[in-house]
Formats: C-alpha cells, structure tokens, sequence
DNA sequence: TTAGGTAGTCAAAAAAATCTGACTTATTGT
DNA sequence: ACAATAAGTCAGATTTTTTTGACTACCTAA
C-alpha cells in the first residue's frame, strides 16, 4: 500500500533508506560501481539485496547502468548530476557522525 | 543480529529511518511534542509506532523527555542540542527535494 | 570444451518493522 | 462519583525488507 508522505524530507531519507543503499552511494563516490566487486567490497550483503538496492538507486535516478563494450566487456553504475547533487548532503551527514 | 555498519553516514541516516521518525522530528521544530496531538497530526500512524518512534529518537539523543509538573500536569519531547545540529542537514535535504 | 568470471533472476524462507485492539494508570473536568 | 483525556504497554497479526540457494546466459582463457 502506497502512502503520500507529508514531510519533504522524508523523500530523499527513503532514496537512502535500506540496508546498503548509503554504503553503495559512498562507493561510488570514488569509482564507477560493478557489481560484482560491490559484492566482495561489501562483506555481508549479498546479490540480491544489492540488485534491489541498485535498481532501485537507478529508478531513484541517483546512478545510471552503462554498458560498457571495450575489452572486458561489462557493466558500471555511475553517479548522475541528481547523485553528486546529494554529495554534499552526504559530507554533511558524515561530518556529523 | 546486530551488525557493525562501515559507512559513517549510515548511523546518522538510521536516526531519522522508519516511517514517522522524519515527520516527528519535523514537527519538533515547531513546537514541543505531546504524545497524543501527534496522533492526531500524523495521519495514519498509530500509538505503538509512535511510541517507539518517541523512545528510540530519545535514545539516540535528539528528543528529551520533559514532564511539565505545572497545571494540566503532561508530557513533551523537545529537541536536544543534538537534534538542532541536525537541522541543517534536514533543511539542505528539504531544498533539494 | 570446459572451467571460471560477470551480471544477474526467481521462489521461498527468515527477519525486521509496523499495525491492531485490548488493557493500564494517573489526572482532570463536571 | 463519573466520564474523559493523557500517555502509554502488551501480545499477536500483518506487512515489508532482507537473505538464501538454485539457476540463467553470455563471454573469455586454457
């Protein structure tokens, strides 16, 4: 059941909200994610968590899945401007803790 | 299972997770809290949730329990100094959504 | 050609969060 | 004295989130 939410914070909270979601999003602060290496990056996640948190990152439209079709052959997921907009957010968030 | 968490942000994150915490502390800004106007405010919560909403955002140090021994005798949560430090950061979160 | 890596999906189980309704204790207002 | 309000608690049910393990499909290196 889908509820309105009267708090405009409350929005961007939920778009981190979960599990690994803030642990993702400061990956991929330094690099281009992949998915299997977030995997062994992030010791006790597992697949399909963090497919879900991914997806979901990626419907949020703080990251983008691009295919990459040199050598290797694979998948990143980058920061997109929304993404490195909430940097700051972040900093501030660590700044605190 | 409680496990140790890598990313520092995450903690602060935490603090305002769950479904009525953000809205609490919302309204915490504008006045001191009493247990049963909140349920009446926040549309669709319920005292349980409430409840533990209340005792975990004193634990974790933003809202102080006050019993005001005055006239109608009642009970109000205000926001610690804590709590104030986060204002910021919920205000920066407020503008970008 | 066979093994290993990458990037997943799916169904089911387990765990965590939230909700419901009944009940409590103390204080007020009439 | 009686009913209402305030501030909850408790057990159990329901819902949501997270985890597990099995299984795909594609590519690459030996």
């Amino acid at each position: 059941m889908e509820e309105a939410e009267t708090c405009p914070a409350q929005r961007l909270l939920k778009m981190l909200s979960g599990k690994w979601k803030a642990e993702i999003f400061r990956l991929a602060l330094e690099a281009p994610l992949r998915f299997n290496s977030l995997l062994r990056q992030i010791q006790g996640s597992n697949k399909q968590s963090l497919a879900t948190a991914l997806k979901e990152l990626e419907e949020e439209g703080l990251l983008e899945k691009v295919t990459i079709k040199l050598k290797p052959l694979h998948i990143e997921y980058n920061l997109t401007e929304k993404g490195k907009a909430l940097i700051p957010v972040f900093q501030q968030l660590e700044g605190l803790a």
